[in-house]
DNA sequence: GTCCCATACCTAGACAATCTAGGTATGGAT
DNA sequence: ATCCATACCTAGATTGTCTAGGTATGGGAC
């Protein structure tokens, strides 16, 4: 895949960012890439599809707000999608937890 | 995907796997389930030709050993393969980290 | 002695996640 | 007046892995 490859984590990344507060689109982009150290550039094309699908599955819910810079969709965590964070990142952690248990047997 | 979900580390996991010695299509999967605390489960269908195209990069290389057990391909990591192994590490471990760093942000 | 199962290998096609590459619109700076 | 950053969106391509088939061998059960 490409430079950033999320591995099938985005879902994990985006419902994780939101639990840090409610945000759109772009500022969530820049918000992972921030709290990633810089390791993860998110696109566009990427991010949006994922949040129209977890809004669709009712992890996410959204709002247009209207303000001075113009128009933004606003999505905040539902509390399934809480739910759903913890069951993602337990699943990551014991994939994670996993792929040490190959690699460290091998150094 | 499926119930074992590799989630784009499979040549990782085969590189590392037979960095712990030579073995067989077969035994990497039983190997990588032990080691892996028997959280991944591989499939043939997935393991074998992901070891074809490592073969054709030159991670790995085969010979047919034709002992009583009956036909076998035995994969050997090369030089190359090495040097493959410590690049996707480093990757895995960045990504790793990147990850941590999004979900820790919010716990 | 033949039937079945575990081992061992293989491939085509399906599927799902993500990216590429476009597009639209607004507001502020130059 | 033009350009750039912000902000959102989508279709289609790409890719990795899985599903679901298949072949072949050897050993144990009956």
């Amino acid at each position: 895949m490409g430079r950033s490859a999320v591995n099938g984590q985005l879902d994990l990344l985006l419902l994780a960012s939101l639990g840090a507060g409610e945000a759109h689109g772009y500022a969530l982009i820049a918000r992972i890439h921030e709290r990633s150290g810089a390791r993860l550039e998110l696109q566009e094309g990427s991010v949006y599809p994922a949040l129209h699908k977890l809004e669709a599955t009712g992890c996410v819910a959204s709002r247009w707000a209207d303000d001075d810079a113009g128009r933004r969709r606003v999505y905040t965590l539902t509390r399934a999608g809480e739910t759903e964070l913890a069951r993602r990142a337990e699943e990551w952690n014991g994939f994670a937890a996993a792929v040490r248990g190959v690699l460290g047997a091998a150094s």
